[in-house]
Formats: structure tokens, C-alpha cells, sequence
DNA sequence: CGGAAAATTGATGCTTTTCAACGTATGTGG
DNA sequence: CCACATACGTTGAAAAGCATCAATTTTCCG
């Protein structure tokens, strides 16, 4: 997954639902190019891809919410990234997609089909360094989600999980106390390294802490920000 | 951290300490230039460079062993990736550094100047792919070592962790069942995400299974490979 | 040889998982 | 429109796995 860069971010303070994407895009970007790619509606958990797949496109989602996950073996799953409205998925120059893209509630997206994206890049010097640029984003992100997980607590991870989501918000000019959870406990329990139930009570802890509110399990308000990041950096010994 | 690719692996049959870099290496990949770009020698626990440090170079690891980690604002810390002879490091189009760079033995690198990579990039379309598809590379490893640690056991990790290495190995065309660890269990740990105590623990349990041996703290050798396997893969319930 | 750093081993406690029950929401067919 | 089924979420009690604290042993290097 893929954050969208400042010239995407400057027309995308519309709606959570539905970002406009009829400015004109400089035909040399990758979202110059995805904005005028045609669309594909995909089903709440339907798959947009499968690890294994030749890779056919690279992907944009414009409405609803994408998973990024691989399974080990025994089943076990580890969510790798959620992609929302904006977000790119599938870029890279693999030949076979390595992970498994599913969509968490109705979406909507765009596909480039890679063919086109390999070409510009071969010819076009800048288009490859913009990819690299965006691969190198994703590594980072990657990088960080690997540190949280792996060194925080259960409470930290829930806490820094939305406050991650609060970023994201604040660059797309979204309101970055209220969040949107379209995914399951189960998504997120794989997301954090957690089971649903543990993230379900953590939940229901940063509530008694008077942290955040929560309203039918998939909105989240965040009523002390300040609190919830120094729960998130390991405050009160945890 | 990234792996090089077959272009070099033809040539990188030597010994652990010295793979041989003189060989000719075509002008116009990464690891051609590398192979000509000046040494610098570290001292085992001295940094190649810092988080935040504004990026000046490319390092191929040449002997040695690089441990690249984060750190959290309490202290605590993460490993991401080891870089053995071979391998480059800070690859990517960023001003600053992102991660920590640590040799943990005495290391030899190699030091390209970030100047010129950059310039190739913008004038070779060729090169800016390759760097994609080396972030690329690394990206996936990023993600696998995510799966890994977050989904397995102490026990599984830790034989994970001895069968990644042994593949590395393979693909360098040294020994697959002999192993060096040149690290501390410290930096062993906090890459994978435990205590020295049940790294520790961990290592004398494989050596009770019969799977592993252990010469000196620093080698290990494989017994039983099959059997290495299954126990990483979460054979006897754990 | 001696001292310090690293590794090992043991005993105990805490966090999270596991297993289980219950509550809540959503959608379907009678 | 309601009964029911099913998926999802919450809460509780017990257990497991790993961390922590502490002591000892081994390794390394001057």
C-alpha cells in the first residue's frame, strides 16, 4: 500500500467515500495515469488479488477498503497494510502479486494494467524514480508497522493503530478525531499481532480510560489525543 | 538491506570472509559500480551511519556484518535486517536515513556516493529499475520477517531465523548446514522480537531436539534439516 | 592471569491467549 | 413483521508462553 503523494493530496479533501479525481493529473505521474484508468467495483470480501497471481494491473483504491495480508502454513494470518480511498496497491516489478488483496467492505478502484506501467517506466527515467520513490515510502511504512508490532504492548499497538489512522486523516484534510474502522476485530487482531478478543477489550480499556468513544463498533472518536499518544509511546508502565 | 543478484552470485562462490569483487561487473548496474567504489573499514559496535543522518552514500557490505535497527523513544529496539558480505544497504531515494546502521563485527563496505547513483538514475531508465526492483526485493523480506516474527512462536522464530540464514547461504553457494552468528543474542533478540534469556533457552532447546549444534556461541551447525523445518513451521503444537 | 562482557540457567510473575458463554446486529423466509 | 439463523463483538476465567529478576558460567581480550 501506498500513501498518494502532495499533488494527489491537494485535490483530496473531498469525502471519505468519494475522492474527486476529475482535476487533471500531469500525464507523467502514476496517479496522472491511474486517474484515467477505468474502474472495477469489488465485493465486500471479494478479492482484488491473490498471492501467486500474475501480477495484471496496479491498482488505486477510490472508495471502501482494501486488506493486504499473507498466510503462513497453518493458516495463520498477518495483515500486512489496509489501503483506503487513495492508496496504491500492487505496485512493484515482481511477475506475481506477493500477497493477497481483499476487499474488507464494498470498493471501488482503478487499474492500470502493469504492461503500460513497465513500458513508461523503461522509457520514462522519471516515472521509474517515482516508483521508486513510492516503493521506498511503502518500506518505510512497512518498517515502522514492524517496530510497533513487535515492541508494544497490546494497548500501545491499539492506541498507535489509530493514531496512525489520525495521521492519515489529517493529510487527506479529513477530520483526524473521528476514524473509521471498515474492517473486522479479526482484521485487526491480524493487523496487530493480536487476537479479537485482546483488541476487543483493548478497545473497550482506552474507553474506561476516557480516551476514545466508540459508536457500533466501526467508528472511533478520539476525545484526548494527547492521552492516547502517550498511551501509544508506553505510558503508565505499558 | 538487500540481496544482490545473480549477476553477482556467479562470482561470490569464496570464502565467507572475501568474496571476490574483482571480476569486471558491467558499468551500468548498481552492483558495477559498487564494485569500484572506494573501502572503508568499521570497527566491530561503530555505526555506518545513523537514523536521521542526511544520506550520503550506498554501502555493499564486503566483510563483516551490519545490523540495521530502530529505535523507539523509550529505548526499546528493533532489528530490521542483518546485512552480510554482499549485501548493500541504504539504498533508496531518501534525503535522510531511515534506520540505524551498526557493524557488529569488524566490517569492511563499500561506499558509493549517493551523488552519482542518483544522476544514473535520472539519465538511465535501466537503473532506476533496477533500484525498483531491488527495494522491491526488499520490501518482500521486510514483509516475510514481519509474518514471521509477529505470527511464530519463541521456537519457531528462532529455527526461522537459522533456516533463513542457512538459504542465504545456499544461494551464495557456501555451506548450508554451518552457520555464523555474528551477533550478539542481544541483536539476535530484539530482531526477533525476544529476550536474550529465551534466545538463549531457545538455541540450548533445537540443541536438545538434536536439530541444531553449537560451537563457541557464535556457530551453529544443522543436524537435522527436515526436522529444523517442520519445528519452524509449527510442528508439535508450537 | 584477571577482569569485563556475553551467555546460560533457574525461579517467579505478568500479559496475552485460549476456551467458553453471552450479547448484538443484520438479513432471510415464512 | 417477526422468528430465526448467522456472523460479529464483548466479557469472563483459566492456562500458556515469554519476560523479568537473579545468580552463575563461559568467553574474550588486554
Amino acid at each position: 500500500m501506498l500513501m498518494i503523494r502532495e499533488e494527489y493530496n491537494v485535490q483530496d479533501h473531498g469525502s471519505f467515500v468519494a475522492p474527486p479525481l476529475n482535476l487533471p493529473e500531469p500525464h507523467s505521474t502514476i496517479t496522472g495515469h491511474l486517474a484515467r484508468a477505468p474502474l472495477r467495483g469489488i465485493e465486500a470480501k471479494d478479492h482484488v488479488f491473490s498471492e501467486g497471481d500474475p501480477k495484471s494491473h496496479v491498482y488505486q483504491v477510490v472508495t471502501g477498503a482494501v486488506c493486504l495480508y499473507k498466510v503462513l502454513s497453518d493458516g495463520r494470518r498477518q495483515v500486512i497494510d489496509f489501503a483506503y480511498g487513495g492508496d496504491i496497491i500492487s505496485l512493484g516489478l515482481g511477475r506475481f502479486e506477493s500477497c493477497n488483496a481483499q476487499a474488507t467492505v464494498a470498493t471501488r478502484v482503478r487499474c492500470l494494467p502493469v504492461s503500460a506501467l513497465s513500458g513508461l517506466a523503461r522509457r520514462d527515467p522519471a516515472f521509474a524514480l517515482e516508483m521508486c520513490e513510492a516503493m521506498s515510502d511503502e518500506l518505510s511504512a512497512v518498517r515502522d508497522h514492524l517496530v510497533s508490532v513487535v515492541q508494544r504492548s497490546a494497548t500501545e499497538r491499539v492506541a498507535t493503530f489509530l493514531l496512525v489512522l489520525s495521521r492519515r486523516n489529517e493529510r487527506r484534510n479529513r477530520d483526524p478525531n473521528t476514524i473509521e474502522l471498515p474492517m473486522t476485530r479479526a482484521d485487526i487482531g491480524d493487523f496487530l499481532g493480536l487476537t479479537i478478543e485482546t483488541v476487543s477489550r483493548t478497545f473497550t480499556k482506552l474507553k474506561g480510560l476516557e480516551l476514545i468513544e466508540i459508536n457500533q463498533g466501526t467508528t472511533v472518536r478520539i476525545i484526548d489525543m494527547v492521552g492516547l499518544q502517550s498511551t501509544a509511546d508506553g505510558a503508565s508502565g505499558q
